[in-house]
DNA sequence: TTGATTTGTGATTAACCAATCGCAAATATA
DNA sequence: TATATTTGCGATTGGTTAATCACAAATCAA
């Protein structure tokens, strides 16, 4: 007892995002937290102004984290292809290791309840799009990919593609393996983007 | 005042939608369904048993209004291309006018509170993607898409995207227009199953 | 060691919620 | 018309929730 806020604020982070992978998004109450990290409800509010807080913390965390995962398929070595079908293994094996982020991700709880953390969502989405764009930009340079796309729509058709995957997951309980649609996917984004 | 109760649960299923599209799934209670049709919130439970079967009953009434409405493109006559065109055009066009459907089908309150109601949109999005791989087995043998295509994957592929597309659009409240996705999304997917 | 700040906790509060109940008005039935 | 059933509503109830507060223990600074 009587750990450093910052070693509190991350347990609690955690505690809220495991509660939201196992039980849903609407069952992350302040006590279920404080349950799941084992200190009292009240002790919570030591260390978070709100609870919306919390998942604004949490968004913000895991989708740096995310972001700095991914992100030598972005900036790294190798064809743009390869890099893109590397994209979408490591995409989906980072959210098979962390099932809270779709599950917050996807809820339209916080988006309509808290605008600031509405912007949070939608400022790591349009991130993760701009990459994914410039990613598609570099291999039609090269001849990886068909000239004639737009990368900004294509890009975000890409996202759309992962994020339906993800939420469908989501929504039906992590009840199929996820590693093992990102060949079937990639071949598909595949047929999409090569050169004619 | 005193109408039937049939009118009565439908307006109701109206609302708790209305309600969902303009506010998001979890500010739909009972006291703002009833503001919404203009009732007393205890007459809510004349008509319902309980705010659960509001949801169930709204879920399979939309979900089967949805697949009626899209039912000349798995069916009726044209190409198989022309129609998976016309399919993801009416789609949009379907869920642009009921902007509560995506809400509370991606909902995970739903998927986790009330087994029962998982499996009816479970129901829904097999029989959905059941009808696409149809539709994509039938363009094989005419020669309108590529032959070498695994039909069940890539329908649920196509469902991905527009999934992805209405959750995007969903949690983005709704601020960009849903009908003008349908042109490049089509030319997308259109990349992606067309023969070599 | 002493005094101040931080962290933790139980009790409490005020708001919100689904659901129930008694009673009144409306509607249907005869 | 007379009576029974349905529909509607205000008041209430029991449960849940985020957030506050006074107080205790632990940690830190001097």
């Amino acid at each position: 007892m009587g750990k450093p806020t910052e070693t509190r604020r991350a347990e609690i982070i955690e505690g809220a995002l495991a509660v939201a992978a196992e039980r849903g998004v609407n069952t992350v109450t302040t006590q279920a937290i404080a349950d799941q990290v084992g200190i009292a409800q009240s002790t919570i509010f030591r260390h978070f102004k709100s609870r919306d807080e919390i998942f604004s913390a949490a968004v913000n965390r895991t989708g740096a984290t995310m972001l700095q995962t991914l992100e030598p398929c972005f900036s790294g070595a190798g064809s743009a292809d390869q890099r893109l079908c590397k994209l979408i293994r490591l995409q989906l094996e980072y959210v098979s290791n962390n099932k809270g982020l779709p599950r917050i991700l996807f809820s339209d709880r916080l988006h309509i309840e808290s605008p600031e953390l509405k912007q949070s969502v939608q400022r790591v989405m349009r991130n993760y799009t701009s990459r994914v764009s410039q990613l598609l930009q570099e291999g039609m340079d090269n001849d990886c990919f068909d000239r004639s796309l737009d990368p900004d729509i294509t890009a975000s058709h890409l996202v759309m593609l992962i994020q339906g995957l993800l939420m469908r997951w989501s929504v039906f309980d992590f009840d199929f393996d996820l590693d093992s649609e990102s060949q079937p996917l990639w071949e598909f984004i595949s047929r999409a983007v090569r050169p004619n």
